[in-house]
DNA sequence: ACTTGTTTTAAACACTTGTTTAAAATTGTT
DNA sequence: AACAATTTTAAACAAGTGTTTAAAACAAGT
């Protein structure tokens, strides 16, 4: 944690980190203002409920998870090697926020559903980016693939978050310890961009 | 919920709904009870403990999660029609029971982290059936490709289990009805089943 | 020093939590 | 019918919940 961080500051951090390791039931306000290290009420006085905080904290949230596919689409590449390169990013980031994905889809499946409706703002920029336009234009030409783009987007998204979300879970099916299965993430990571990459752009030595 | 059931099995099964949908901390021993008609007292009075509960449901949920997995494996067929019939009954199971993987992964994520090391014998049964054993001799003869078994089985994971439990971001995100997230989940099951089968069982055409 | 406005605190609020208790209702047995 | 065992109920328990209150501590300006 910073050193002269505000209390609002410090309550806002402490909150991000008890809310994404717990999620918004599994934690009090207590805890929260517990660990910013400053009085309950604070929690209040500064961000009027426990629904607000945590309101706040997952529009954050959502804006890392969603700003962090758009850098890549930006760059002059092929579409192949920004394919390459966004996974590599994804899994860096994941590597970083582990959390995060599975605070996300939680939260999304929790009946008092967050802030349903919002996100689509972010999902146009990347819209803006042109990547998929690039991808119907590479469809047409035929170095990529026919398929709708959610599907390509729900494949990338599968094959980098989850093996993130399941840690814990694989880590006991498979008996493995933490250092075996950051190992096993990385081979895991190269299967995966070849298996996509090979699968969206299919070097076509197939007489069609 | 069934008609003569015992006052146990309707508290039992009124668990499994609400843990599901809710997870641990986002419920109560009341409404549960509610959930089953009965009284709060006889909760506990049944298992003892909300605590004790959960483990009941965890342990069923987790069996029937693994169990999901076995059956395809015993029958006699080829590695890569196993792989399609398994890839096949997966989306089936899951769309029956959609909450069952992000309850579990949650479970698992919690610090008082459920049962860890329990669940091994499960994934012994797997094991029993000759599978992996089946995948080694496969790679050594080279129509599987040298892959580690672990990997295969993230692979499945990540792209059966992701789009069911992403269901509701992923409606968001792409401004999806329910009806037009299932009809996509269908298109996307065959894009699974070919790209993973392509990418484990390459027919190698290509002159190596 | 006194008066502003802001920030922080401890205490209290009403309510929910998991769990227990002791009495009531029900069942089965003789 | 009377007894014992089981099942169900309403009520209570202490502890924890989100939130509010009112007083204290602090800062800055005059």
């Amino acid at each position: 944690m910073k050193k002269d961080a505000t209390t609002e500051e410090k309550i806002k951090a402490a909150a991000k980190e008890v809310f994404l390791a717990k999620g918004f039931a599994g934690c009090s306000s207590r805890e929260i203002a517990k660990a910013a290290g400053e009085n309950v009420a604070l929690v209040n006085y500064y961000f009027r409920s426990k629904g607000q905080l945590f309101e706040l904290i997952f529009k954050a949230a959502m804006e890392d998870f969603l700003l962090s596919m758009i850098h890549v689409f930006n760059s002059e590449q092929s579409l192949e090697q920004k394919m390459r390169i966004f996974i590599e990013r994804e899994f860096e980031f994941l590597s970083k926020h582990p959390e995060l994905p599975s605070f996300i889809i939680n939260e999304m499946n929790r009946e008092e559903g967050c802030a349903a409706g919002e996100h689509t703002i972010h999902f146009e920029k990347i819209a803006e980016t042109g990547i998929f336009n690039e991808c119907v234009k590479a469809q047409l030409d035929g170095t990529m693939r026919e398929i709708n783009l959610i599907s390509v987007t729900m494949l990338i998204m599968s094959n980098c978050q989850y093996p993130t979300m399941a840690k814990n879970l694989m880590k006991n099916i498979h008996q493995l310890t933490d250092e075996e299965y950051t190992l096993q993430l990385k081979t895991h990571q190269s299967h995966v961009t070849e298996m996509l990459v090979n699968y969206l752009f299919p070097k076509n030595n197939s007489t069609k």
